[in-house]
DNA sequence: GCTTGACCTGGAGTCAACTCCATGTTTTAT
DNA sequence: ATAAAACATGGAGTTGACTCCAGGTCAAGC
């Protein structure tokens, strides 16, 4: 059971963001106190976790929202598990990118390097 | 030699955009023709694709700027090599949040699956 | 010589995703 | 019982990254 500031601090969002994505229809219901206080369970966390993550992988929140709902339905209808597949695809091809932006900071940091021994 | 239409469909990138990224100095300077149209030339399309792949790993505009400039630079300043170790840090966990999010796909994907099977 | 098409510029407009603010309630410490 | 802390709400404001638009230039074809 964690306050909305203990979320934020284990899901490095601020607390105004956690608030939005409620807003936004990306969190369940979460529990509330006598006093409307939000009360976060580790489940939720895993989800903002989580929403984090398909953000990095760029994701708008309307996909986001769009795969969580998915993954709440057991029957997937065939266009979803297209889309899935498609963006299967579109996460692999980023992490191509990813890998060429990694290299190219090898590349640098080796010239980088080079010149410092040269020196 | 492209025009900056050619340049748009090679890298995918709107008209908008590139002069867009031109004016935010994310370009060298684009040779013209006497008439002032812009000239692209192969560097200039791998530089724009480079930039694409940059912003696939969540940098700002301004990051890549940055980094793209440090890559001009033959000397590097020991900041300048932190910053780059650092963010290549920072690329790496990326790329395992992507993992993250394949691995969820996957399981979803094996779920659909199992439940058509199994109807 | 006039229209068409591809390009130019400067600047305004749009959109998603926050982020901030004013105001209000409830519990806790003095 | 007054003050301070931690939260709440609704809505306005900000930011980054485009995207669109009005008005203009230039070369080519009819």
């Amino acid at each position: 059971m964690y306050t909305i500031k203990q979320a934020s601090t284990l899901t490095k969002l601020s607390i105004d963001t956690i608030r939005y994505y409620e807003k936004a229809g990306l969190l369940p219901k979460i529990k509330r106190l006598p006093n409307k206080h939000r009360v976060f369970i580790q489940p939720d966390i895993e989800r903002l976790q989580m929403i984090t993550c398909m953000k990095k992988a760029n994701l708008s929140l309307d996909e986001v929202k769009l795969y969580l709902d998915i993954a709440k339905t057991s029957n997937m209808s065939p266009e979803m598990v297209a889309g899935m597949h498609q963006h299967k695809e579109k996460v692999k091809n980023q992490m191509a990118q990813l890998q060429t932006v990694l290299d190219f900071i090898d590349e640098k940091l080796a010239e980088g390097t080079w010149l410092k021994r040269k020196a």
